[in-house]
DNA sequence: ACCAATGCAACAGAAAAGGTTACATTTGAG
DNA sequence: CTCAAATGTAACCTTTTCTGTTGCATTGGT
């Protein structure tokens, strides 16, 4: 796959889950779809799980659903759900030397996650719903963005 | 160094150069104090020349500084001179057998591009003068120099 | 009982990124 | 003029990260 495949990934799955959202998929049909491996597609699906955006059944008839309606999960939940951190840094490693240097460490720490807060605070605004065609925006009055 | 280390090294060293705009620094110097390598400096610092952000001088005395003011390079100027792009996804690879399938692709990267333009709008509205201690906004107003 | 699904661990391979070395080029200083 | 100090770049190694893959235990409907 491709850079950022994660999201993508899920984007894509959720989109189709959206569409039918009574069919049951298994990892199988879902990596079929999207030219990959039934095993990266639970790897992926099961952060979601976890996050309870999807249900998986084990057995027979088993496979995946969403856990609750397209409405209802926006790209943030999938985005947190999966842990991307795109923006903000980790914990500092090495301790600086010098005051001023630690002290602007943490400025450039605090800035990234400000906007990593930002992004979140965007990704809130759509719904899986949003994906696959329907052009609405999710809730509340957040219509646009693009200042 | 860390995740994300390009952004954050330039943000780093740009934040010091904000500090003392008058200064010049060598990459040797900048590397010591980001705890990293010359030429990863130069790597990164150079892109950051390509797009006009800071100025190189070859020769002995030679070195890097800022090209304006601070506050007349935002975020934004900064993470397209990287050239990250930390969600749109490529263009398509394989292209899938079912049309369905060809337009779902299509509406997962128009979601991703929008977002990532909001990520770009955001990054626009803080600039470098505001890393290094300085909380102000870039606010309209603070467009000088472009020189 | 059987078969089809998830869950999970382990490993291989590729790709991306940082780090390092080497060297040509430029340019101010003595 | 000569030398030292800086950038500019290419090449390579190493580490890290991620995907892809195999294998197997577990679960649960038919």
């Amino acid at each position: 796959m491709r850079r950022n495949s994660r999201l993508s990934l899920a984007l894509h799955t959720l989109g189709h889950m959206a569409g039918e959202p009574e069919r049951i998929r298994t990892s199988a049909d879902i990596a079929d779809h999207a030219g990959t491996n039934p095993v990266v597609v639970r790897r992926v699906l099961g952060k979601l799980r976890d996050a309870g955006l999807v249900t998986s059944e084990k057995g027979h008839a088993g496979g995946w659903r969403l856990a609750r309606s397209a409405t209802g999960i926006t790209l943030a939940d999938v985005y947190l759900a999966l842990g991307e951190s795109l923006i903000a840094t980790d914990a500092e490693e090495a301790e600086p030397d010098c005051a001023v240097e630690h002290a602007l460490q943490q400025e450039v720490s605090m800035v990234m996650q400000d906007i990593e807060q930002s992004l979140i605070d965007r990704l809130a605004r759509t719904t899986v719903a949003d994906v696959p065609g329907r052009r609405e925006r999710a809730a509340s009055g957040a219509m646009d963005n693009r200042n």
